[in-house]
DNA sequence: TTGTACGCGTTATCAA
DNA sequence: TTGATAACGCGTACAA
């Protein structure tokens, strides 16, 4: 790897005048030595060394990208990836990211203490994190003095320290399952695996949704599946019990929808005509299940674009517009849904 | 920020004691001054400038994965992330990167001189290249003159600069006609979207288990799939129809192979009866679908991490195993395959 | 056992 | 219009 200051001395000139000629800081360059320094630099194919640089003007040009792991999920998978929605999310950032010339670095752990110690190590310009709970977004802000943006994080406090990307959960679910009871269904479960984040969000539309048209709830209704990675037959088995006694399943996630529905139909059950299944998402499984899936769609590539956008908007100086931006979601229509009575 | 020469002054110290005391050279120094660096490291949380480091250092402890985007691919998404089979790599890359303390830079790109500046600028101690063709590798290798590991990768010319990490593509395939064969099938349609990389092996065991069964084949049984994303629809229509002549659809992933399922299904088939599939991947996707996809399985994840693990060794020096690593393939007999005759 | 001094490649300041 | 030179923070050979 050639260096400027072998350039410099190659062509009898300055380190200063070679790194004014890379930078465009040409003003004060004449045109015939402008011309000869970046013939050269082409010639031997010039590579800025990119330590050098961040350690003199204090930056990184990195997006810490950090996924705290969800331990509840850990009966699906022990890899976070293997998470559509997360995985696209990922995609959507990336591309942002290197369209804006930064770097990305992807960082996944379950330990604050760890996560913060990688981000001050490589100084990233600007973090994004996904997954937080609780106070773990105010935490990382107490030591991290950047610019931060969450995605899906809805912390207790709402916090100045930070900018959260995330969806209309509530307004969403709150629309699909009055799209159930306008079909008819009274006896409506809420299916998923964790009580916090969005998960929480959705359930508060669920419960307006009931409210709202004179339902009465009870715990009952709440289908938490917790199984280990041991359990997970058992916990489906009483489940599918379970479920006998409701017309509708409003799933958090098209995944969750499409393992019950699995589930569901091996034990005799016909969707829609026994049971009718809403999912959350709208990712690839809800179009190639049968019958195809009825499920709140949103766009998790867009909303990685998003938050990196914002991000990298903030390292530049932008003032955001909100605080907390909420991108749409809507209800997709499919074939999971029975109108009955 | 604090600094190792803030840290000396603040104790009386030379920085280069306190250097050592923070990388456990300490043969040489007093009990008593390691206990009281140390103490002082702890409470004010020194961290390490890694630019700094790394330039003193002329390393990087960064990992570069590099995904090329797939054109041929794009007509399901414009995101590489959206197949569950590289973000599941992705994740055994990540974690494997980790543990053994390193970082990684996640790169995407369809051009092979930006990722050659990309790794160039960072100064990347290694390199994990993914969904490489032709003489992609070789191109990089040529630039790039530290470790390399590829995956899927099978090049026209076997190289010494890179080791790849692949499947037995090639006998996974075969084993898994053969049982359609077994099961009375002779007209086996070959489903795909190219015919390169992995794609191309598995093409060849296809053909590997006709010949041995002494079935014909013809150009008409390779069932390619290269739709725009407008005339997915009219592609798959297409495909359909064709179907009829066919027992037996080998699906070159789970993917196509539920998308063809869900389309087929749509159109009165009955899967098996009518038609039977047989997918590649084994990912939740086969789980899920109705009914249970027969398909042949192998470990995304597992195949990041050795990926990932083999490149370590390289850095630090072990001499690989082999130059072309193959993790097993086998079949997963579910229901979609029906005996005929 | 500890300290001095230099090099890593770049950028920035200021003088020529 | 160009060039010396210091600074960034760390690691290390060598001196004390």
């Amino acid at each position: 790897m050639i260096t400027i200051k072998e350039i410099a001395s190659r062509l009898g000139l300055s380190t200063t005048t070679v790194s004014n000629v890379i930078h465009g800081k040409t003003k004060e360059v004449s045109a015939e030595t402008i011309a000869r320094v970046q013939k050269f630099l082409e010639e031997v194919e010039y590579v800025p060394n990119i330590n050098a640089r961040n350690l003199a003007q204090g930056q990184s040009k990195i997006i810490g990208v950090v996924l705290k792991t969800l331990d509840f999920r850990l009966w699906y998978s022990d890899n976070i990836l293997s998470d559509s929605f997360v995985a696209e999310m990922i995609g959507g950032i990336e591309r942002a990211v290197r369209e804006a010339g930064y770097y990305m670095m992807l960082y996944i752990s379950d330990d604050i203490a760890e996560i913060i110690q990688h981000i001050s190590i490589w100084n990233v310009d600007g973090l994004i994190l996904f997954s937080m709970m609780d106070d773990d977004g105010n935490r990382v802000a107490a030591k991290y003095h950047k610019p931060i943006v969450c995605i899906d994080t809805y912390s207790s406090e709402k916090s100045d320290d930070f900018i959260n990307v995330g969806l209309d959960d509530e307004k969403g679910t709150c629309q699909a399952v009055k799209y159930l009871i306008e079909n008819g269904h009274r006896k409506i479960g809420f299916f998923t695996d964790n009580r916090v984040g969005v998960d929480r969000e959705r359930f508060w539309g669920y419960r307006r949704a009931l409210k709202e048209a004179g339902i009465e709830y009870s715990d009952r209704d709440f289908f938490l599946f917790k199984p280990t990675k041991e359990s997970v037959d058992r916990n489906i088995e009483k489940l599918c019990r379970k479920a006998r006694d409701y017309t509708a399943l409003f799933c958090c996630s098209d995944i969750y929808a499409v393992i019950i529905m699995a589930a569901l139909k091996d034990r005799g059950f016909r969707i829609p005509e026994d049971i009718s299944i809403i999912g959350f998402d709208d990712n690839l499984y809800s179009r190639v299940c049968t019958p195809r899936l009825t499920t709140v769609h949103q766009d998790a590539t867009q909303k990685g674009k998003v938050a990196a956008e914002i991000l990298i908007g903030l390292i530049r100086g932008v003032k955001p517009v909100s605080k907390d931006v909420r991108l749409e979601a809507r209800l997709e229509i499919r074939d999971t849904v029975k109108k009955i009575n």
